[in-house]
DNA sequence: CGTCTCACG
DNA sequence: ACGTACGTGAGACGG
C-alpha cells in the first residue's frame, strides 16, 4: 500500500494506493463502510486514450474511488484480482458520482470492466451534466467550463491543481507525446496516482456545490434527471457503435487518395504546391489574371468554395452553367481539396476508429452545444456529406438489419410556433399544410413561384437565426430588394414572432443575460448578440424534443436499435422482418404535443448502408 | 495555436 | 435607434 496525503481549500485529504493483492482487503472494507453509510463515493478511471473499443485489452490501467476526504487507486492493470475489486466496488456502492460518467467511464467499465452501464448509470450523479445545467458554455466563450480543473478552480479552490495539464508536464519530461503518455507513463508514477486521486477527491467535493448552486438557481430538480438519463441513452448508443463496410472504406480510401493527387498534379502545373493554402491559390489565380473581390477577416483574400465555384464555372451541383469559361485551377483546386478532407475526415478517420468486430464506436456528447444540442466525434457522422452518397455507404446496419432513419418535420419552425404562439402558423401546422408553401402563399399571394417558396423558407430560418435580408439573400441567391420586401410582409403575416424576440431578449436582460427554455434550460447569451436569444429557445427547445423521443424511445424499449442522434433525426439498425413495424413505433415516440403544437416525425426505411437512404444500392 | 475552410443540422 | 445568421468537429497552413 502506497500513501498520499494533501490539502485542499483547508481541508485535508488521504489517498491509498492498492499495490499488492493483499491490499484488496482494507479497501474492500472500506468499500463496505461507505456503502453501508450510503456516502456518495466518486468513481473514475484512467485509460491509455479514448478510444475505448478500438484500443483492446489492457486499455484500462487504474480505477478510482474517494469521498471528499479519502481516495483509493486500483492498479487494474496488475490482474484480474484487481479489475475483480473495481468491479464488486462499482456494484456493490448505491450512490456514485462520476465527472462525464455517460460519456466515458461508463463505456469504460461496461467495457473493460464487465459492468453494464445501464447499472452504474442508474446510480451515477454527474458533475459534468450538474455544471452545463449551471452554465453551457465552454472556457472560450465566457464560461467555467466543463471539465475538471476549471470547476474545482471556480467551485473549490482556486490553487487546486490542474491535473491534466500537470500530467502533460510529466509526459513531456519522460520524453513521450500527449497521446503516448496516458499509455506508457509507468502505472507507479507519483504524479499519475496522486492526481488520479486527486481527481476523484476533487469530483466528490464538487458535487454538493454544485447541487446547491442548481438549487439556489431554480433549475428543477427534474431536469437534471431527464439529462442523466438523454445521457445513458446516448451512452447505450455508443456501445452499439456501426458496422463499417471495410473493403468498401478501403477502397473509397485509395479512390479519394488518387483524385486528390490527380487533381494536385493539375494545380502544381500553375505554381500550386499544396492546393490547401489559400494564401498560393489566390497569388495564381491572379498570376492567371483572375481578379478576386472578397477579403477574410484577417485582410487575406478569400478562396473559399463559393469564390472557386464561381470562377470554375459550376454550380452547385457541380454543374457547368456556362456563364464564363472555367479556370482549371480553380477547378482542381476545388476537386483536389474535396477528395483530400473526405478522405482525411471521413474514410480515414473510419479506418482509425474500428474496433475488433468490425465496428465503429462514434462518441456521443449528449449536451455539448450551448444550446444543449448534441455533438459527435471520432468519427464526427453528424456531418458526412449528404449531397453524395459515397461516405455514408461506407456505415452499414448490423447483418440481416436495414437502416431506418426518421426525422422530425421542420421541428424548428413548428417550435417557433409554439413557444412564439404563431397563430396562423400553428393553424397550418394543424391543417397539415406544407409550412413553406403556406408563408409564400401569405406574402406573395396564391400565384407564388417555387423561387418564392425557396425565399420563404430562407426568411424562416434567417428569423429563427437571428438573420438579416443579406443574409438570406445571400444564402437563396434571391435579389436582395425582393427579399427586404418579402421580410416586411412576413412580419405583418406573422407578428407575434417579431413581439416574443423581443420579449425574449427583455427577459434575458432581466436575468442577468440568461435566457430560460421552457424546460427549464439555462441559456447564458453573449451581451453584444443578444439577438441570438430566439435561435438559441428554438435550437435548445428543438433539441429537448429529441431528448424527449429519446426517452419515449426507451419506454418503448427501442433504444438497442438506436445508433445515432441527428439533431432533428435518429438514425436505427433494425432487423428487415420488423422494418416497418420498428420504423412507426420509432415515429410514434417523436410525435408529440408542445403547447398546443404538434411535432411530428416520419421514417424512411432504407437497406443495409446509410447510403442506401442517399440511393446507394446496397 | 489562431485562422480559414468545409462538412452537417 | 439600429442591425447583427445559429450551433457543431476536423484538417491544413503558417507563425
Amino acid at each position: 500500500m502506497r500513501h498520499f496525503s494533501g490539502v485542499l481549500n483547508g481541508q485535508p485529504w488521504d489517498g491509498l494506493v492498492v499495490e499488492r493483492p493483499e491490499d484488496l482487503g482494507p479497501f474492500r472494507r472500506w468499500v463496505a463502510d461507505q456503502a453501508q453509510s450510503g456516502t456518495p463515493v466518486a468513481a473514475d478511471t484512467e485509460t491509455c486514450g479514448l478510444k475505448i473499443y478500438a484500443w483492446g485489452p489492457g486499455f484500462l490501467r487504474l480505477a478510482q474511488f474517494g469521498t471528499e476526504t479519502e481516495a483509493w487507486a486500483i492498479p487494474i492493470e496488475h490482474g484480474p484480482e484487481f479489475v475483480e475489486a473495481a468491479a464488486w466496488a462499482l456494484r456493490i456502492l448505491p450512490d456514485l458520482t462520476g465527472h462525464n460518467w455517460a460519456g466515458f467511464d461508463a463505456l469504460v467499465s461496461d467495457e473493460h470492466l464487465g459492468v453494464p452501464l445501464e447499472e452504474t448509470c442508474a446510480k451515477v450523479t454527474d458533475t459534468q451534466i450538474l455544471a452545463k445545467l449551471v452554465d453551457p458554455r465552454q472556457q472560450m466563450e465566457g464560461g467555467i467550463g466543463s471539465s475538471l480543473k476549471p470547476l474545482s478552480a471556480h467551485y473549490i479552490d482556486s490553487a487546486a491543481p490542474d491535473t491534466q495539464d500537470g500530467l502533460k508536464s510529466v509526459f513531456k519530461a519522460l520524453k513521450l507525446r500527449i497521446a503516448e503518455g496516458f499509455a506508457k507513463i509507468p502505472l507507479d508514477h507519483p504524479t499519475y496516482l496522486e492526481y488520479g486521486l486527486l481527481d476523484v477527491i476533487l469530483t466528490s467535493r464538487l458535487r454538493p456545490r454544485l447541487e446547491r448552486t442548481l438549487e439556489k438557481l431554480g433549475v428543477p430538480k427534474r431536469l437534471a434527471v431527464y439529462e442523466h438519463r438523454v445521457a445513458r441513452i446516448c451512452a447505450q448508443m455508443v456501445r452499439a457503435g456501426m458496422v463499417l463496410d471495410e473493403e468498401y472504406t478501403l477502397g473509397l480510401q485509395s479512390d479519394l487518395s488518387y483524385d486528390a493527387e490527380r487533381f494536385a498534379e493539375v494545380a502544381a502545373g500553375y505554381g500550386v504546391d499544396s492546393v490547401n493554402s489559400g494564401r498560393q491559390v489566390a497569388a495564381a489565380l491572379m498570376g492567371m489574371g483572375e481578379t478576386l473581390t472578397e477579403k477574410t477577416a484577417s485582410g487575406a483574400w478569400k478562396v473559399d468554395k463559393a469564390v472557386l465555384m464561381a470562377l470554375a464555372d459550376l454550380d452547385r451541383d457541380w454543374k457547368p452553367i456556362h456563364s464564363r469559361t472555367a479556370n482549371p485551377l480553380a477547378e482542381a483546386v476545388l476537386r483536389s481539396k474535396r477528395a483530400g478532407k473526405w478522405r482525411s475526415a471521413y474514410a480515414d478517420n473510419f479506418l482509425d476508429n474500428v474496433d475488433a468486430g468490425g465496428r465503429i464506436h462514434p462518441n456521443v456528447q449528449s449536451m455539448q452545444a450551448r444550446t444543449f444540442r448534441m455533438s459527435v466525434t471520432n468519427p464526427a457522422v453528424q456531418t458526412l456529406p449528404s449531397s453524395d452518397k459515397m461516405i455514408r455507404r461506407a456505415l452499414l446496419a448490423d447483418e440481416g438489419h436495414v437502416m431506418i432513419s426518421t426525422d422530425f418535420q421542420a421541428v424548428e419552425l413548428r417550435v417557433l410556433a409554439a413557444l412564439a404562439d404563431v397563430k396562423r402558423m400553428k393553424l397550418a401546422i394543424a391543417n397539415g399544410e406544407d409550412l413553406h408553401s403556406f408563408t409564400a402563399r401569405l406574402v406573395f399571394g396564391e400565384g407564388f413561384t417555387e423561387k418564392d417558396r425557396k425565399v420563404s423558407k430562407g426568411i424562416a430560418f434567417g428569423k429563427v437565426y437571428g438573420g438579416g435580408a443579406s443574409t438570406v439573400s445571400r444564402q437563396t441567391g434571391a435579389p436582395i430588394d425582393a427579399v427586404q420586401r418579402a421580410m416586411v410582409k412576413y412580419d405583418q403575416v406573422y407578428p407575434e414572432v417579431g413581439r416574443a424576440a423581443k420579449d425574449w431578449r427583455i427577459e434575458a436582460f432581466n436575468n442577468r443575460m440568461v435566457g430560460i427554455s421552457i424546460t427549464g434550460h439555462r441559456l447564458p447569451l453573449d451581451r453584444d448578440r443578444s439577438y441570438a436569444i430566439t435561435n438559441y429557445l428554438v435550437q435548445s427547445t428543438a433539441r429537448d424534443c429529441l431528448g424527449q423521443a429519446l426517452i419515449h424511445m426507451d419506454e418503448a424499449g427501442l433504444v438497442p436499435f438506436l445508433r445515432l442522434p441527428i439533431h432533428d433525426e435518429v438514425l436505427a439498425s433494425v432487423p428487415k422482418g420488423d422494418a416497418e413495424e420498428v420504423g412507426r413505433a420509432i415515429a410514434r415516440c417523436m410525435t408529440f404535443d408542445l403547447k398546443g403544437v404538434q411535432i411530428e416525425a416520419t421514417p424512411d426505411i432504407g437497406k443495409r448502408s446509410w447510403g442506401s437512404l442517399y440511393g446507394a444500392d446496397y
